[in-house]
DNA sequence: ATTTGAATACGAAAAAATTCGTAGTGTAAC
DNA sequence: GTTACACTACGAATTTTTTCGTATTCAAAT
């Protein structure tokens, strides 16, 4: 099991969102994906080359321009920082959390279903 | 509306943590409920009293030894953090957070039973 | 071959967050 | 009133994260 403690930093986690979205990228993909207006370019080349350091991403050095891609899975990667939520935040009550989030109006109909048809699927084991 | 765009840190939040939960604290009671083996007690006391700088908390300070208590809302802090998940993490997408937050071991049936009741209830409206 | 533009490398500054040491102060016990 | 002790105040050091400037390199177009 490894990268089990890695704690993307929140600027990381940003990146991370991209690779994981668009697949593989150039940084200036990534760049232009997260269009905050005050980060320069080299800003996030920096960024993408530690967490390169930090084996939270690979990349394609064989062209000039190099190509990166996520290493670490994002489905482990959110449950880790859900979990981490739910202990940090709600003190450890999970339904709470879920509460919470569907307490607002991100949460469309369509959603709410999808959430029904899971929780009966995992009652039935 | 005050305190809109107040974003804790992670410390902040441990201590706010604390105090939401035991209701008014001395520095010394907050430090021991997390307790770090690692960091002192002038560290928590210092973080605190940056906390109340940023009107985070408030605190009484007729007898030497100081009572805190949490000056923003619970509530609406979490919601704030959940909301920023979901966008961060999750794409934006309220019910991929939640099935995260189901398919892990700390929900039990109980808790997946008032998720229910509470799904219907906002389907009913 | 030279120019030009876009890319990487890298050190270092800046900003944010955390940690701690030390000094001072009030209070209770003696 | 003196001592002992736990507390606060506060500056400063440390660590972590973010940002950027500059040098260099490569490749395509001229």
């Amino acid at each position: 099991m490894s990268n089990t403690n890695i704690k993307p930093t929140e600027g990381e986690m940003e990146i991370l969102q991209v690779l994981w979205k668009k697949g593989n990228c150039t940084v200036r993909e990534v760049h232009e994906a997260l269009n905050k207006k005050d980060a320069g370019y080299t800003t996030s080349l920096k960024l993408m080359q530690i967490m390169h350091e930090k084996g939270l991403v690979d990349r394609d050095t064989s062209s000039k321009t190099h190509i990166y891609r996520a290493l670490i899975n994002q489905e482990k990667t959110q449950q880790q920082l859900v979990n981490k939520m739910i202990d940090n935040v709600f003190n450890g009550s999970a339904a709470r959390l879920v509460m919470q989030a569907l307490g607002n109006k991100t949460a469309s109909k369509e959603e709410i279903d999808l959430i029904k048809e899971y929780l009966d699927k995992l009652e039935n084991k």
